[in-house]
DNA sequence: GTCTATAGGGGGATAGAC
DNA sequence: GTCTATCCCCCTATAGAC
């Protein structure tokens, strides 16, 4: 009998129709039927389904969330854009690293279930994980500050929330873009995809900031476009 | 009585409630409610709620991708990157330039409904999406490696999937992170936010190419590991 | 702790009068 | 084209036996 416990075997299962199926359309009957258990046992362990979801996404969360703090700590005075941006990335992926580390579980589901729920807009979720990030956003920002002394706050801010999107839609859907590009991108090779988003993404907030968009006019000349713009 | 056709009248009100509420939550008694029409008028009309989703959508992406078209065959041979960016993404977004232009209807909440609905995963709607997207996907893949020649043909494709991610989360929650920033960033500035996605976007896919991966150290110490960057 | 049974409330779709 | 009434489904949550 290889048992974990009913509380366990029902946020496992949880976690893997959650990443398919999102929260509405994920349902409880369907999620005691998988894991075999009975239905009543959701309410008397948990006390509702949206207690469930914020089970699933609080184990999940708790240790990456963790990591990025301690690697965020351990991060040199003068280190780079890239380092700052690795340092958010990397934890929350399921890499040959963190599975041996520990600190996230190989086998599970937490990566497409993840990015799915950073994305689903019920309000009791949106204000949940609001909170569990609002700390950490605060200390990457001001870190990348640091090493972009010349970012003004609003420009970082508006980068990081970029970055985010890349990220859960990564985290959610990286095997669509291997289907839609016959193979050709290799989703399974999760420390590749972290490596690009993170060159991605540390190019991206390293771009010089917009000219205070007084008269902002985009650069180049090209046919026509940009007839003006206001302010 | 200022009164479009019903048909639109339903549509306008699916825009705002399945922005409001994705796909599966959004319900067509409220939406009947809302819109202040009889229940059984969404099925005469359009034949069930799925259609009535991909004909919210279809209304949407068909102006935008042949914007989208048009702006890319439009830009010069030697085209920037940021270029081909920006014909990509600016006209998804409700500027000013283009509520004037008229291919895009300033007051309709089309913005978060499709940033919402992108992100969905009803196997319907990625489907119906991937369809829609097949063509213009091959496109600008094509015009990016003209304006990057050292970019092979996977890079280039992961980086349009981190910026179709950047773009869907800050098509549908931009108003998020003006409250988070308690306003710093300012998200009614549709034209301001426009800048700064393409520049972000621009210079994540500029970023060279990942070196081949081949022998890249996936093991490092586990604890303490990246105490320098690579550049 | 675990199960059965059921309460109580939606939901999408449709038939048929007007 | 529009409306009412209704069918039949599935849902979450809970009471109460074991």
């Amino acid at each position: 009998m290889a048992g974990p416990d009913t509380k366990t075997t029902i946020l496992d299962a949880a976690e893997a129709l959650f990443a398919e199926q999102g929260y509405d359309a994920a349902s409880l009957r369907e999620l005691t039927r998988r894991a075999g258990v009975n239905l009543a046992a959701v309410n008397y362990h948990f006390g509702g389904k949206e207690k469930l979801a914020m089970a699933v996404l609080a184990r999940t969360i708790a240790p990456i969330n963790a990591e990025r703090a301690r690697r965020l700590e351990a991060l040199p005075v003068r280190a780079t854009t890239a380092d700052v941006v690795r340092a958010f990335v990397e934890p929350a992926f399921p890499t040959n690293a963190n599975c041996t580390a520990g600190h996230i579980a190989p086998a599970r589901d937490f990566c497409r279930m993840f990015g799915r729920l950073m994305v689903d807009q019920p309000p009791f979720l949106r204000l949940f994980l609001a909170e569990q990030f609002r700390d950490l956003g605060l200390r990457f920002e001001a870190r990348l500050r640091q090493s972009l002394p010349r970012h003004d706050a609003a420009t970082v801010w508006w980068r990081m929330h970029f970055l985010a999107g890349a990220m859960a839609h990564t985290l959610h859907s990286a095997d669509g873009l291997a289907h839609l590009t016959a193979g050709l991108c290799d989703a399974t090779d999760v420390d590749a995809v972290v490596e690009q988003l993170v060159a991605f993404a540390a190019a991206g907030i390293s771009a010089p900031p917009l000219p205070a968009a007084k008269k902002r006019r985009a650069a180049a000349p090209a046919t026509e476009r940009r007839a003006r713009s206001r302010r």
